[in-house]
DNA sequence: CGCCTTCGTGACAGCGCTTTCACATGAGTG
DNA sequence: CACTCATGTGAAAGCGCTGTCACGAAGGCG
């Protein structure tokens, strides 16, 4: 900054305000010192700003990880928001339990970003406090966290609404699986159990254990044992309801390669409209990663901003909707419109 | 670290010594400090050290978009790696040519980084010279640029390969679909159109010119009118080689609207192995991402420690390989082994 | 017993910026 | 014409660290 200075003929001071747009600056001295700049190439080490100034210009985001059409997708629509307000973009990769435990121990986002996103992670009370004394705004997304600016969708009513699409179209089992990942845990909200509960209750169907089965989320063994559970009952279902479109799909997979026929004898209803989705024509409960991205990284530069006076106190949680979207994969339950007759919805057979 | 120097009653000489694990530091005066540390919550500023020291603790990645599986795959085994390592990842997603000059007429980059990954782009040499002068060592990923280090996949021998294997099943009249992205240019090497050529001169397989079409990515319609060009042909293929995964899945999706049978009748072969190549049960050319990550991230760890010493001359083009792996979509072409008969491939219809 | 090492530690300068304050200039006002 | 006052600019302090240097203490040696 000295060399652009010098050249600008002006004092350090002036290049500084000139650079950061400040408007006491008259004209011809900015045109100098833009030129100057330019010329050497010059760009200023937001180390040596944020260590006067106390912000560092970033944010980070914390996600369990980067491999997924969910975090691709809110990251896709998070990064130009930050960049068109002038910060970076730090990633904190968490992939596994020690992984986690590191970054809760030593924190090292602490003084070196503005705010940080947390992405889908069923935390503790114990990470939560952590990182309220974080020194910095924290946004959950993907999540609700009371009392913390949180980003999520509507689980409950995303899974009501599918469950009513399903009984809407006369199923009345409707088998609901959920998603267990490597280590057993359930990771996607209980909220789309629950709104699948209450769609039930709501038209009076009574709800079965034996309709609610779990599968491990990538595996088609597993996809396929959960099916056969659910087969094998007495009386099976008409409908499924899988929580994650990957699951959806790994059921369809497995149906016709058993050679029922989806959905004639079964219908499938997924959840997430990911890309997958579009390719099997999955009728599915959608939710906009991207949009959760964008209000994210909104209110962060919301948080951010208004840190001075916390007085403030706009809306600090962000409900996003679903919507259902009917594809080829869900149609009236068997014997409902009469044998033989074209269901509703043409089974585009692939 | 006044405070936590004060507390452990050393200064803060002392206190810097400890934090960075240097070994002149007394095991007593050592607990002290981390204890006091601890119990301060002490986190050092990268900020304040980067200003002294000159170096950022930070690896930028640019990267045409988040939103895919080729980078989430890669990025997601680049990240532990660069954390075990200290650092931290700063991402640029520059999705649009807006964007793009941007970038290259500011190089934000620019004193925040230690090193810069450049994923998957082509470059026009003055963007390569601009970031010839950007003061840290750049790594051209997913691409090859002469004289720069670089780490990619040897697109020439995958497709080379690819062919060969649609060759050695009988196929002759094989076709080639090219990607366009929506711009217009075609993104994806040129190597792999190399590579096909390579193969049918090889085997004496003479070129022609109309089995080469284009299609954009991620667009059934447009995949539509490039195998009914095909289709329409006087002398149709019997095998198509897409040149990305994601377009073969398109084209059988077509295929399979249209009733042609994939691959009794047509055989179909990607590129890539993405995660949608095993839900089609598509046959391709396997690269793996996530070894190009590692193996860019541990070369710009090299040439960050080596920065001082330029001497070493270690190797500074990483080539990958890649294998191909038949699945369900490549089988004989027809007639080779007798109307009726069973092809080597079981075809998994779905 | 004096000298030279070695080891552990503290004082202090300075990294490249921002920000406060003081100062010069010229315009506006009574 | 003296005066405020707004405006643009520069000098200098200091943000929180690191790294150099100097220094005292302890140990080894002749």
């Amino acid at each position: 900054m000295a060399d652009v200075a010098e050249r600008a003929g002006v004092s350090t001071s002036t290049v500084s305000r000139t650079l950061r747009g400040l408007s006491t600056v008259s004209p011809d001295v900015r045109a100098r010192v833009e030129k100057a700049a330019r010329e050497l190439n010059f760009a200023v080490s937001r180390q040596a700003a944020s260590l006067v100034t106390g912000r560092t210009g970033t944010v980070a985001v914390l996600v369990p990880t980067l491999n997924s059409w969910f975090m691709g997708s809110a990251l896709s629509s998070l990064a130009p928001l930050l960049r068109a307000a002038g910060m970076q973009l730090n990633v904190y990769e968490i992939p596994d339990l020690t992984e986690r435990t590191a970054f809760f121990e030593h924190l090292p986002a602490r003084r070196n970003a503005d705010a940080l996103l947390v992405f889908s992670f069923d935390l503790t009370d114990e990470e939560t406090a952590r990182l309220d004394d974080l020194g910095m705004p924290v946004i959950y997304v993907s999540q609700h966290v009371d009392g913390r600016p949180s980003v999520y969708v509507d689980d409950v009513a995303g899974a009501l609404h599918g469950t009513r699409h399903l009984l809407n179209l006369g199923h009345r089992r409707i088998a609901f699986v959920q998603t267990v990942d490597a280590s057993g845990f359930s990771f996607s909200s209980k909220g789309r159990l629950l709104g699948y509960r209450q769609a039930l209750t709501e038209a009076g169907v009574p709800l079965d254990q034996d309709l609610v089965v779990s599968t491990r989320v990538g595996d088609k063994r597993s996809a396929a044992e959960a099916l056969g559970g659910l087969l094998s009952l007495r009386e099976p279902p008409t409908a499924v309801f899988a929580e994650m479109d990957e699951v959806a799909v790994a059921l369809i997979w497995n149906l016709r390669k058993s050679q029922i026929p989806v959905p004639e004898r079964i219908s499938v209803l997924g959840f997430d409209d990911q890309p997958l989705a579009d390719w099997f024509d999955l009728s599915t409960v959608a939710q906009s990663p991207s949009d959760m991205g964008r209000e994210a990284g909104e209110l962060a530069l919301r948080l951010i901003n208004d840190s001075g006076d916390p007085g403030q106190d706009h809306e600090r949680h962000v409900v996003l909707p679903t919507c259902v979207i009917p594809r080829a994969t869900t149609a009236p339950v068997a014997g409902t419109w009469g044998e033989g007759e074209d269901p509703l919805v043409t089974p585009d057979r692939l």
